[in-house]
DNA sequence: TTATTTACTTACTAGTATGTAAGTTTGCAG
DNA sequence: CTGCAAACTTACATACTAGTAAGTAAATAA
C-alpha cells in the first residue's frame, strides 16, 4: 500500500471509530510514523482527506452493488447486508451514520460527497428490493424506496445502539430484517 | 431561565446540530454573552456539561414516556414518536443519534449515562408495543424488544438521513413505521 | 549529466480548546 | 453593618490543531 492509500485507510477508520472532529492528523501521522507534513502533502486540508475517504467508500459500494455481480436478488441483497455485518464484526459504525451527526460541521464539498453516497446506497438496495419482489422471493407492503429507507435506517443506527449497548443489538436487528423481507 | 439551564438547553442544541466535538465553550459564552469561565463555573470540565444534558433529556424521556400518563398503547407510541418528529421539524438529530459516532471519544460517565437513556427508551418502547399487541391495536411478528430496536433505529437513523438527504426521508420513515405496527 | 518531479522532513505560525487561579460584584442571613 | 456564598469576570497557562514555507533525498526524464 502507498503512503496515500495507508492515509486514506487509517483515515477512515478513524472517523469511524471515534468521529471526524475527535481525530487529528498527528493521530495519522503517528499511527504511520511520519510527520504531520506528510499527511498534508497528500490531502491539505483535512477537507480533501474526508472527500477521498467519502469517494474510495462511494467506489467500494459501486463495485459491491454493481449490476449483474449476482443474477438474483437475494445474493445482492446479502451481498448489501454483509458491508454492516462486517462493520458489526470490526467494532466500528458506517461511514455514513458516522458522519452524519457531525454533517454541519463540515465544508459543502464533504457535505456533498456524503449525500451522493448515501443517494446511491439507497437507490441500489431500491432497486434490489423491487428485482426480489418481482422474482418473488421478497414480500414487503411499501414502496421499494420507502423500503430501503427502513433497512438502511435499520443498519446505520444497529451498529450505533449496538456500540452503546453492546448486547447483539446489531444481530437481533439484522436477522429480524432478513427475516421480515424474505417472502 | 437561568444561566445554567440555559447551558443546558444550548449545549444540547449545540451537540444535535454539529456534533460534541464540533462545539466548544466559547460557542456557548459568546450565544449567552458570559465568560468562558461561566460555563466553566457551572460545569467545571466538557464531561460534565455532557453527563448533565443526557441526565435531563433521560428526565425529560422519564416524564413523557411515564407509565399511566396516557390509558392506551396507541397514545403512549404517538408520544414517543412525536419526540423524533419535533427533532425533525427543528432540523436536529436525536441526542442518541447525535452521539453514539463519537462514542469511543468520550470519558466513562459520558457513556455510561448515554447507555442508561438508550436502555430506558428502548425498554419503555417494548413495554408500549408489547401492550399494544394485547390490547390488538398493534401487530408485529417480531419479539417486542426486537421490534422495538427497529422502530428506534429507524428513527435515529431516519432524522441522520434526512440531514444529509433532505428530501422528505424523515416523512415517509416515519408514516411507514406507524402504518407498519398498527394492526 | 542535468533538470525536474515525487515524497517526504524540519521548523514554524496562528488560532483555538480546555481548563485554572484569583479577584469582583451582588444579594442575603445573622 | 458584617460576613459569606453564589455567580460571575479578568487574566492566564497549557496543549493541541490545522496548515505553511523551505529544504532534502531519491528516482525519473530529457
Amino acid at each position: 500500500m502507498t503512503t496515500r492509500e495507508e492515509i486514506l485507510v487509517l483515515g477512515e477508520k478513524l472517523i469511524r471509530l471515534k468521529g471526524y472532529n475527535a481525530f487529528s492528523y498527528h493521530d495519522i501521522s503517528a499511527a504511520l510514523d511520519i510527520k504531520n507534513a506528510a499527511v498534508h502533502y497528500h490531502f491539505p486540508k483535512k477537507t480533501d482527506l474526508a472527500v477521498a475517504i467519502l469517494q474510495s467508500c462511494h467506489e467500494r459500494s459501486v463495485k459491491i452493488l454493481e449490476k449483474n455481480k449476482y443474477d438474483n436478488a437475494l445474493d445482492k441483497l446479502k451481498a448489501f447486508l454483509k458491508v454492516y455485518a462486517d462493520s458489526y464484526k470490526h467494532s466500528m459504525v458506517c461511514l455514513v451514520g458516522g458522519m452524519a451527526a457531525e454533517f454541519h460541521s463540515f465544508e459543502a464539498p464533504v457535505q456533498k460527497e456524503l449525500k451522493a453516497v448515501v443517494q446511491y446506497i439507497t437507490e441500489r438496495l431500491a432497486d434490489i428490493l423491487e428485482e426480489g419482489r418481482k422474482e418473488k422471493v421478497f414480500a414487503f407492503k411499501e414502496t421499494p424506496r420507502t423500503k430501503a429507507l427502513l433497512v438502511v435506517t435499520n443498519m446505520i443506527a444497529a451498529l450505533q445502539l449496538e456500540r452503546i449497548m453492546g448486547k447483539k443489538e446489531f444481530t437481533d436487528i439484522y436477522q429480524a430484517v432478513i427475516k421480515d423481507i424474505a417472502a
